[in-house]
RNA sequence: GCUGGGGUGGCGGAAUUGGUAGACGCCCAGGACUUAAAAUCCUGUGCCCUUAGGGGCGUACGGGUUCGAUUCCCGUCCCCAGUACCA
């Protein structure tokens, strides 16, 4: 190569000799410490955006990092290759699925070579083939065997005019976001996977690795997990007046009768406030609701349609919903007062949570509160504030106007009076249990994963349906269960698979009879929760994964993702490693040791005032103003047009992504990948800015320039360093630099710091610039210091720019086999030689700065005192005054108190 | 509403977790080189006052603790994210 930098000739060139020496493959290595790098595998939408380069780049910067700190790095890639999109392609443009799933992959494997990311390209897995969803099925297989797949009735999002079955988002607003008609629900037969068997877990063992993942996001999972500690309690239910009513079993648990007399069971978390309670409100789906319709008044028969209609509507998040609801007539009786209290439907009682259920307690709950007020309902006040407990007995009325939700002591509450809120609680909740209506009872938010997809693109679900012996796993000898090369997608109504008799016509694997295959596929989250596990032993017919390679390689040491994923792919990748430590695969809890999420790559997006095309313009095409806030306020346009502007997610599914082609095209590889990760924080949203990646460039070429200038003479690898260096030679301040910057950027990768290591080398390699001297009259002690540090800043480049790394290496110690194979390592630092001669001590009088000496490290305090005091700015503020005190910071500053 | 995270120059962002605020980069201005441009290099760049030396003010806002606060405490305002009648 010559003096001049040609990002893309260098980068051809090490892509070439990577690809040919086999750089980046890894194997089992007894000898050294192993870590796992793992990024989310993308999916093959058919172009990567930004957002895929800062979090791959991410993921390769520590990859190398690791790799020249001499640990035996795996670090694989693969495709998440079934979903819906497929389809959609299939239905807009007829495209097979497999076909557009197979292109797309060609392509974005093309730009992931382009960025010259280190991975292990033997072990890339793809979801979509039939040695991949093999091992879907065989998990499944296994979890019904284990009780941790069923099938049930469930409710999912339909839409009549379409026929066709919606996800939530598909559904959101209560339309159809295909042909715009309002959604309702449809019961359909689903399978389910049992991540309820796991909630405590998933709880606990965020105490394994709460270290190493972003506070956020172990909270998001278990708000999402919401486990939630309470107790049920019993109410015995009569019907009011003569009429009978009934009362059916609900979950095994409430005694039925036919006579006028059975048990509403409520969950609370609040039995202290039983004594408020004012009625028992239930859901409009509640089966004793349901199961007595009939004999309720045409008035609160047809309220309970109308609230039922209500609540089969996709809620709107945004809207507040007013409360509603009627009194049944029915009446049940408070097992601590033998109260009689008013059964009512209420809106705001959802069937799927809790019992479908609950106590009003208006006093003490906000929601009950709005509730009682609408309809006029008795509000008791039974938890006071303990000062004005006697008030509350001497029957003076307290007017709440809210729900009082403060800790307290008990009041209007009988044996309980006086007693802190909290130890009634688990009192009363003895006493109840005790009595045999309640039960200490915890209830969770997280339901059962629901996999059942009505789709073709996915792994078909190993199920045969026999007439003869009902539901019957497939065998495990008879797997996969092939995906038919075609089928009749429309993308409306039940399953494609549905419609190919070739497919679904079957044997039982247990009478041989003809039978029936399930013709739902699985959720494509079924695939990205184990693959990380598939990568290595990607070949193994038998198993997922081979249990000793796993022990050797497992658990990822670093995931990295964006935060989209916190709650759903996280959760069921967690799940499923429990689920395979008791298959026996595994002996470890949790997958990933740590995790960091990456924060999203957006644009600006200005639209063409008059034509109404939506453009991306650069910086540079427009002009921008800005508000104090730094809100963008006027956009205009290069010949001064204004714009209609908006700022947009960076996202393949709009079309206004950066092209990270594009990029590499103009820039280079190294130049993108550096400067995603110098722009900010890696967790912080990044505005992408064209602009910026100038700078990177720029560095990039001076780095350049200054290794094609000091090469020739610093090629001497058997120089010594100087024994003894002047304080203030260049030598010295030059090694000083050198081994700071070492430090700092050492530092700043271990905690996953990727914008300041950068600006670090870019001080080191402003250091070496700064040098005076010409080479050819440079002494011995600057060649070597020089050779130090222009060495160890291109082994710091490897993560950042690994071609330009790899290039300038090769130039400075003269052989062309590449860091890896010449087994270098990441320079380490002395900390001797880190150290400053001469520090700078503030000195500030009554805090505030007013000079700066100079002094050697590890100067006595007294020392510092005397210097401070000496300084002549400092004296013109303290001559004449009396010093009260004066504090020393060692190697910081010295602050002289004085009177005024 | 609740929960979590934030608010630092024109912009992205630094700051050893109480010790010299603004590293590094972008933008901008001036200069050198050049016939010219590009590239490169140099200088300046928080705000205000001052001819200069220098001074004052500054980390959303108002208080407090401290010799000293971007950092800790109290209150207010604003932004972002998650979430939603969770009993």
């Amino acid at each position: 190569m010559d003096g001049k930098y040609f990002a893309k000739k260098v980068e051809r060139k090490w892509q070439q000799k990577w690809a040919k020496s086999g750089a980046f493959q890894a194997e089992i290595d007894g000898d050294k410490p192993k870590f796992y790098q793992l990024e989310m595998l993308p999916y093959p939408s058919g172009n990567l955006h930004m957002g895929h380069v800062r979090n791959y780049s991410a993921g390769d910067a520590l990859a190398w990092f690791k790799r020249l700190q001499g640990f035996n790095v795996l670090h694989p890639i693969g495709w998440d290759s079934f979903g819906q999109p497929a389809e959609d392609a299939a239905v807009k443009r007829g495209i097979n699925p497999r076909k557009w799933t197979e292109d797309n992959i060609e392509i974005m494997r093309g730009q992931l070579q382009r960025l010259g990311l280190s991975y292990d390209w033997r072990r890339q897995i793809y979801a979509h083939t039939p040695e991949y969803y093999k091992f879907d099925q065989w998990f499944f297989l296994k979890m019904y065997e284990m009780g941790l797949a069923y099938k049930r009735m469930t409710q999912v999002n339909w839409c009549w005019h379409d026929q066709a079955t919606l996800s939530n988002e598909q559904a959101s607003g209560g339309l159809c976001w295909r042909c715009g008609n309002p959604v309702t629900k449809k019961d359909l037969e689903q399978w389910f996977l049992k991540t309820t068997a796991y909630t405590d877990q998933l709880l606990d063992d965020m105490e394994q690795i709460k270290e190493g993942w972003p506070q956020n996001v172990l909270k998001r999972q278990s708000d999402w997990i919401g486990r939630s500690r309470g107790a049920y309690v019993d109410f015995e239910v009569r019907s009011s007046g003569d009429s009978l009513f009934y009362c059916p079993i609900i979950d095994g648990i409430t005694s039925s009768s036919d006579h006028g007399k059975g048990r509403i069971r409520v969950f609370t978390t609040r039995i202290d406030t039983i004594y408020g309670a004012n009625s028992i409100v239930l859901a409009a789906e509640h089966p004793v609701i349901q199961a007595n319709l009939d004999n309720f008044s045409e008035e609160v028969a047809n309220k309970i349609a109308v609230i039922r209609t209500e609540n089969a509507k996709p809620a709107d998040h945004e809207k507040y919903v007013e409360k509603d609801g009627i009194d049944t007539g029915l009446k049940a009786v408070n097992p601590f007062s033998d109260e009689e209290l008013p059964v009512w439907v209420g809106n705001y009682v959802m069937m799927d949570y809790g019992t479908g259920a609950v106590m009003s307690v208006p006093a003490h709950d906000q929601r009950d509160f709005e509730f009682a007020t609408k309809f006029g309902l008795p509000i008791k006040q039974v938890i006071s504030e303990p000062h004005l407990a006697h008030q509350h007995h001497a029957m003076q009325v307290l007017v709440l106007e809210q729900a009082f939700n403060e800790p307290g002591v008990l009041v209007h509450s009988d044996y309980w009076n006086g007693k802190p809120n909290a130890q009634a609680k688990a009192e009363m909740t003895e006493y109840g249990i005790k009595q045999r209506f309640a039960e200490s009872a915890t209830t969770y938010r997280l339901r059962d994963w629901g996999i059942s997809r009505q789709r073709y693109w996915g792994s078909p679900i190993p199920i045969v349906y026999c007439s003869a012996c009902g539901v019957v796993p497939e065998k495990f000898e008879n797997l996969p269960v092939m995906l038919p090369d075609e089928a009749p997608i429309t993308g409306t109504g039940e399953s494609p698979l549905a419609k190919v008799p070739e497919f679904y016509e079957t044997h039982c694997p247990k009478c041989k009879g003809p039978a029936r295959r399930e013709t739902d596929t699985m959720d494509t989250f079924v695939d990205s929760s184990w693959y990380f596990f598939r990568y290595l032993d990607p070949n193994n017919p038998a198993l997922p994964t081979d249990p000793e390679t796993a022990a050797y390689w497992m658990p990822v040491d670093q995931y990295i993702g964006g935060d989209d994923h916190a709650v759903m792919h996280l959760i069921y990748a967690r799940f499923w490693t429990k689920v395979m430590r008791d298959i026996g695969l595994i002996t470890f809890d949790e997958p990933f040791k740590r995790l960091m999420t990456q924060g999203m790559v957006i644009g600006e997006t200005y639209f063409d005032d008059e034509s109404g095309k939506r453009t991306y313009f650069t910086h540079d095409a427009v002009s921008v103003t800005r508000d104090v806030k730094g809100k963008i306020t006027t956009v205009v346009s290069a010949d001064g047009k204004p714009l209609k502007f908006a700022i947009e997610r960076r996202s393949k599914s709009k079309g206004n992504g950066v092209d990270p082609d594009e990029m590499v095209e103009i820039y280079g590889a190294d130049a993108t990948r550096l400067f995603t990760l110098f722009a900010a924080p890696i967790e912080n949203e990044l505005v992408w800015n064209e602009a910026g990646i100038e700078g990177a460039v720029r560095f990039l070429q001076r780095v350049w320039r200054l290794v094609y200038k000091w090469k020739d003479h610093i090629r001497d690898a058997h120089l010594k360093p100087p024994d003894q260096e002047k304080t203030g030679s260049s030598a010295r301040d030059l090694r000083r630099k050198t081994h700071q910057t070492i430090k700092r950027v050492s530092e700043n990768l271990s905690s996953l710091q990727f914008n300041t290591p950068v600006a670090a080398l870019m001080e080191l390699s402003n250091a070496i610039g700064d040098l005076k001297i010409e080479p050819a009259d440079a002494g011995t002690d600057e060649v070597f210091a020089v050779r130090e540090a222009l060495t160890a800043l291109s082994l710091m480049l490897t993560p950042f720019a690994p071609h330009t790394a790899e290039e300038l290496f090769a130039e400075i110690i003269g052989n062309e086999d590449g860091i890896l194979a010449n087994d270098a390592r990441f320079p380490e630092f002395q900390d001797e030689l880190a150290k400053e001669d001469l520090i700078e001590i503030a000195v500030q009088v009554n805090g505030k700065l007013r000079s700066k000496v100079r002094a050697v490290p590890d100067t006595s305090d007294e020392k510092l005192r005397e210097l401070a005091k000496a300084d002549e700015k400092v004296r013109e503020y303290i001559d004449g005054k009396e010093i009260v005190k004066m504090i020393v910071v060692p190697g910081r500053l010295v602050n002289i108190v004085i009177k005024n």
